[in-house]
DNA sequence: GCCAACGTTGGC
DNA sequence: GCCAACGTTGGC
């Protein structure tokens, strides 16, 4: 699996997935900077490997939540680099396939940046016509790392500063 | 808690 | 390599 062969100099632009009641947009502020372990799917993971750089913006989506939906930003601040919790027997995340000598899954490390004034739930963000090819919002997808295109990623920060004292995001 | 959709595993 | 069984995600 090689790709990213289109290269350009924009930064990338994704979206990741947790639940509030693991790790909020709350907690990122309170703590400035966590490392995303725990991801256990190989395609996010390569999007994590492969796609990720230093700087590269993410929106902070809450799953499982009431209601679900974006609730603010992050950036990369740290690129992938072998996830400990693999190696842990004690960790839910363990995984016994997986050696220290040949790691399996990898995090990064993301910093805040923002938390909207207000949650872009989910049923907002489904009736937002310019938002309906977005992954996130396709059925059936369950991808808690994804990438976001450019002009989604606006509309969402559109939707968002619409809501809240204009943001700047640079 | 239900369950649809999807990913992974493993027998063959 | 097929595919059934199983496990997980995540909306509801």
């Amino acid at each position: 699996m090689a790709k990213a062969k289109a290269k350009t100099s924009a930064a990338g632009l994704w979206l990741m997935k947790s639940e509030p009641e693991v790790f909020s947009i709350a907690d990122l502020e309170r703590d400035g900077t966590t490392t995303w372990e725990g991801v256990r799917n190989y395609t996010a993971r390569n999007f994590m490997r492969d796609g990720m750089k230093l700087g590269d913006l993410v929106l902070y989506y809450h799953s499982n939540a009431a209601p679900s939906g974006i609730a603010g930003l992050a950036r990369v601040s740290g690129l992938a680099e072998p996830d400990p919790t693999q190696f842990d027997p004690g960790s839910d995340y363990h995984d016994p396939g997986s050696s220290e000598s040949d790691p399996r899954w990898l995090m990064v490390r993301l910093g805040f940046v923002e938390r909207f004034s207000s949650l872009l739930s989910l049923d907002q963000l489904k009736s937002e016509a310019a938002l309906s090819g977005m992954p996130l919002l396709q059925r059936g997808q369950r991808l808690s790392v994804q990438p976001v295109s450019a002009a989604h990623f606006a509309h969402v920060l559109g939707l968002a500063s619409a809501r809240t004292p204009l943001p700047s995001v640079t």
